[in-house]
RNA sequence: GCGGAUAUGGCGUAAUUGGUAGCCGCGUUAGACUUAGGAUCUAAUGGUGCAAGCCGUGGGGGUUCGAGUCCCCCUAUCCGCACCA
């Protein structure tokens, strides 16, 4: 009899797996192919705590049960280590990114080792990996290559574009012809094609991180890295036209295995809604007009005032003399106001008139003309037709400038009422149209369809769509990304030929960012670009005829990460981004694992990244990620003690009577508490000032208080996996993660029941501690009891994981061993298939087992046991039920029973037996395959 | 405001997907073995009742022989988006 050492198994396996290369995976072969794939991590300077690895045991225990099912499988990882994160990192601790980064990938890869995960890591990929960013920058000059074709929905080379131009069979917005315009014009009109372009934006400016930042990056007016206040600010960015992908992406979803709300992510973010686009013209002057965007056409003959966004360039042409001022005073005032202001002041009601009048094309009616910042500038044409008395916006405009209400559409023909006596605006699609001309009598959706056609006729209008996707802002005054491979001849922009790739990122001594927006590159020594010889040199020779200014600002923290998953497929090809082969047999990740805080950022750009490569012809689907499972947060758990207000050294037990009157509660550290016990000793020696605590215990131990919040320093809830590791194990770990809840809950993290699930571990030793694993099988074949136990064990097991629902495995396998001890089970026909079931799982114990029953290759290598039906049979058992005063009771059969068996059985069962008793059933109820209900 | 989810013992959770609610674990209680126990083992543990029993899955209705599960209406909590016309 020997203990269950988890140290000395789990280092022993480890190296013999490192030693074997049992994770390395080949491209090609028979078998089918699977890949899964986990949200590679920012090597932050704190480590992994607990909530890293919830996603990624979960993927390898899939990972671990594809491969023994016979697939092989893919199962790679690395680091995203470019990008704001890592770079803030280094600022505060006074390092250079790139020491730091190197020292938190090794202190990343020692804990990921440690929890025994089976990743390739011939893989790996990091970021800031001159020899994978190449690959970065190539997309790069792809899209910047590149223009999209909105008539075959499609990315073409802007080549085909400038070879339209050449023969005239495109003039769309050109003003003069193509081939008497000057290089620089001509770029300049590229620029509005290219998928990767450079233009003058307002962008979300952030001074304290002091660079721009992209939609998703920006919540509530405040930068989600480190939240600081974000202006709106003019500035010439690159971008990238992801817009043009909106209706792509959002169709894309219907495609692939996403939660409901994963994908309402999405479609919110991607905001599609369906309208119309119509023209108003001036009362003053009919020839000038201007274009809005509305989602209610069938409310055309109820708008009452228009409103133009404060950045609207007609306002300074209609603005009548005697409004001028004010008009003035209003637009530098909102244009001022910083985002934060503006989105929390969103109930007040401001703006001012124009003096000038549009006129209703459908109605003929003169209606005014409004400046408000309630229109944006950036949504549709920033221009609206407000119809009070159907949108809440203009409903509140209205009532504010007092101006009229009109009802256009009611419940029925004769359920109009008084605009003046409604409390809000009716803003249902439900109803009839009213008061509207020859629309007036129909539904909400006839009146859509009528008043477009008419616009239509008319040719002042048309049916479209908007996005609320706006283009993704590329371009970051930083240091720690990869630089464009740009640079600038007479201020127009050039990429540098891609043989010349990578464009390495200078190491410059002062890397910070300034807050005026000039990038740190700007101090680099050498960053210009020589045209004829093909090289960066030295930024003094920079001369405007053969050396050029290089780019200064870096790629944003998504560009690196928009591609790995294909990088993963042929990670050390020299000549290509991936190769066709590797691409064409992985196809695309078919399990992907990650927080879904991601859900606007990184799954929108890769799924963006993808649809460009696949419309060149690199990717091979549509959609890279076909399943995708997002892992709670896991939150900490806060301990806290109780010390006296007015005595410091005392400290009162948490159920102690009135303790909540005279005690505040203060953090104590989770690692010297257990099971909310505080353990006293520790707790003196933990920091000085408690060196003399004097305690009010409650049967003899000091009761700690808790509390759910986020996992931080600060609050001491943060819990290192090492620490646990080297406590219970990693299978413990590994076991008590999932143990925890389901995989895709948010959960506090509590180490409470953590003994449960290692005390498991220690029985199932024991079980198989006490067999004869080494003996042949012959002899004795196992009980039918001992067949049942682990057929029933196979099959729930391999349920479970095909449900990711991995808290139940953990749950059977201890159900399984409890009953196996019970049984006395020696068998090794018995033992060695449940070992296999628990490999995925606990991995090291698996193995343990695996050898000592005398197998020579690994359990990783064996084969998923499969489940025999027969010895899975049920018990028939009846229990009763009463109905309208009615006797009767309901039998419950094995699942293979028929009807007609049905009918026998309830005369012969022996269960059936005890409740008829000797009598004949009044009535038999079947129902197939489950019950039979039987009235006496 | 719009959208998505969730609600079961003291706690984390489970329920063959419409079929005996509470598996497994924690915690708690009692006992055994022990010099000792933060080790191990055994038993009990939704509430109420001496008991047979009765009541129990956030609340209220409904469908059904049968509802934690399906439908409708509330309530609470969490998350996402938010002046998006």
């Amino acid at each position: 009899m020997s203990d269950y050492n988890f140290q000395e198994i789990e280092s022993r396996w480890q190296s013999y797996w490192r030693q074997q290369g049992i994770y390395k995976s080949h491209n090609g072969g028979d078998k089918p192919h699977f890949y899964v794939l986990d949200m590679f991590p920012y090597p932050s300077g704190a480590g992994l705590h607990v909530g890293h690895p919830l996603g990624y045991i979960a993927s390898d225990i899939f990972a671990r049960y594809k491969r023994l099912q016979g697939f092989n499988v893919l199962h790679p990882m690395g680091y995203d280590a470019y990008g704001l994160p890592a770079e803030q990192y280094a600022i505060q601790t006074g390092q250079h990114p790139a020491v730091t980064t190197e020292k938190n990938i090794a202190r990343y890869r020692e804990q990921l080792d440690k929890i025994g995960f089976s990743f390739d890591w011939s893989r790996e990929v990091r970021t800031c990996d001159p020899a994978y960013y190449k690959w970065t920058q190539w997309t790069f000059i792809q899209l910047f290559n590149h223009y999209y074709d909105v008539t075959i929905n499609k990315a073409r080379p802007i080549a085909d574009l400038v070879s339209q131009l050449e023969n005239g069979s495109w003039v769309e917005g050109l003003s003069k012809p193509w081939s008497q315009m000057s290089e620089s014009e001509r770029q300049q009109y590229l620029m509005d094609y290219r998928l990767a372009y450079l233009a003058d934006i307002p962008v979300n400016w952030c001074p304290q991180l002091g660079t721009v930042l992209a939609n998703d990056e920006v919540v509530g007016g405040l930068s989600v890295r480190g939240g600081y206040p974000v202006e709106r600010k003019l500035m010439r960015q690159w971008s990238l036209r992801i817009s043009a992908y909106a209706q792509r992406l959002v169709d894309g979803l219907d495609d692939v295995d996403w939660t409901d709300s994963l994908k309402e992510i999405q479609r919110n973010w991607i905001g599609r809604s369906e309208g119309a686009a119509v023209l108003f013209p001036l009362a003053e002057d009919s020839s000038r007009q201007f274009e809005i965007f509305t989602t209610r056409p069938d409310t055309i003959f109820g708008v009452t005032f228009m409103v133009l966004c404060p950045e609207h360039e007609m306002i300074d042409s209609i603005t009548t003399a005697d409004h001028r001022r004010e008009v003035e005073q209003y637009v530098t005032w909102a244009k001022n106001r910083s985002e934060r202001e503006r989105q929390a002041e969103v109930k007040k009601v401001s703006g001012v008139f124009t003096g000038a009048y549009a006129v209703n094309p459908l109605s003929g009616e003169q209606i005014p003309i409004y400046v408000s910042d309630y229109v944006l500038s950036g949504y549709g044409t920033g221009a609206i037709m407000a119809v009070p008395a159907h949108d809440s916006r203009d409903f509140a405009f209205a009532r504010h400038f007092n101006l009229p209400i009109r009802q256009v559409v009611a419940p029925s023909l004769s359920e109009t009422s008084d605009p003046a006596t409604w409390a809000e605006s009716l803003d249902s699609k439900q109803g009839i149209v009213v008061n509207s001309g020859f629309i007036t009598g129909m539904t909400v959706k006839d009146a859509m369809r009528s008043v477009i056609a008419k616009v239509e006729e008319l040719h002042i209008g048309h049916k479209t769509v908007n996005f609320r996707l706006r283009d993704a802002i590329f371009s970051r005054q930083r240091y720690w990304g990869e630089p464009f491979p740009v640079y600038y001849k007479d201020n127009i922009p050039y990429t540098i030929p891609e043989q010349c790739l990578p464009l390495e990122l200078p190491a410059i001594k002062d890397f910070k960012p300034t807050s005026s927006g000039e990038p740190p590159l700007g101090h680099a020594e050498c960053w210009a670009w020589d045209e004829r010889n093909q090289r960066v040199v030295e930024t003094s020779k920079i001369d405007g005829k053969t050396v050029f200014p290089l780019e200064l600002s870096t790629m944003p923290g998504f560009a690196g990460s928009s591609g790995y998953y294909l990088r993963y497929m042929d990670a050390h090809n020299d000549s290509q981004y991936f190769g066709t082969d590797a691409v064409s047999y992985w196809q695309h990740v078919d399990l992907y694992v990650g927080g879904a805080e991601h859900g606007t950022g990184h799954l929108i750009y890769a799924r963006f990244w993808n649809k460009f490569l696949y419309d060149i012809g690199m990717a091979v689907c549509q959609e890279p990620f076909q399943k995708l499972i997002n892992q709670g947060m896991i939150q900490g758990r806060s301990n806290f003690v109780y010390r006296d207000k007015e005595d410091n050294n005392l400290f009162v037990s948490k159920n102690i009577e009135g303790r909540a009157n005279r005690t505040v509660p203060i953090h104590v550290d989770i690692n010297i508490v257990d099971n909310d016990v505080l353990d006293i000793e520790k707790f003196k020696a933990w920091r000085p000032e408690f060196k003399d605590a004097r305690f009010e215990l409650e049967d003899g131990k000091y009761v700690c208080g808790y509390e759910v919040e986020k996992m931080s320093k600060s609050m001491f809830n943060v819990q290192n996996p090492d620490d646990l590791v080297a406590r219970y194990g990693a299978d413990t770990l590994r076991l008590y993660e999932m143990f925890l809840g389901p995989v895709e809950q948010a959960k506090p993290w509590d180490t409470n029941g953590i003994e449960g699930v290692h005390r498991f571990l220690k029985k199932l030793w024991k079980l198989y501690d006490g067999a004869n694993l080494s003996g042949q099988a012959g002899g004795d074949a196992p009980s039918k009891a001992e067949l049942k136990v682990l057929h029933q064990t196979i099959k729930k097991i391999t349920d479970d994981i095909e449900r990711f629902s991995f808290n139940t495995s953990v749950s059977t396998f201890m159900v399984c061993c409890n009953e196996l001890t019970s049984l006395k089970c020696t068998h090794r026909d018995v033992l060695q298939p449940l070992a296999v079931l628990i490999a995925p799982f606990a991995p090291h114990i698996a193995e343990e087992f695996w050898h000592a029953m005398g197998n020579e290759t690994s359990v990783c290598d064996a084969q998923w046991p499969r489940y025999d039906e027969s010895c899975l049979e049920e018990d028939a058992f009846a229990y009763p039920v009463s109905f309208n005063g009615k006797m009767r009771f309901s039998l419950v059969l094995p699942v293979t029973a028929t009807a007609q068996e049905a009918e026998k059985a309830v005369l012969e069962a022996p269960e059936a037996q005890k409740w008829l008793d000797g009598k004949l059933p009044k009535k038999v109820i079947f129902v197939p395959k489950k019950i039979i209900n039987v009235v006496i």
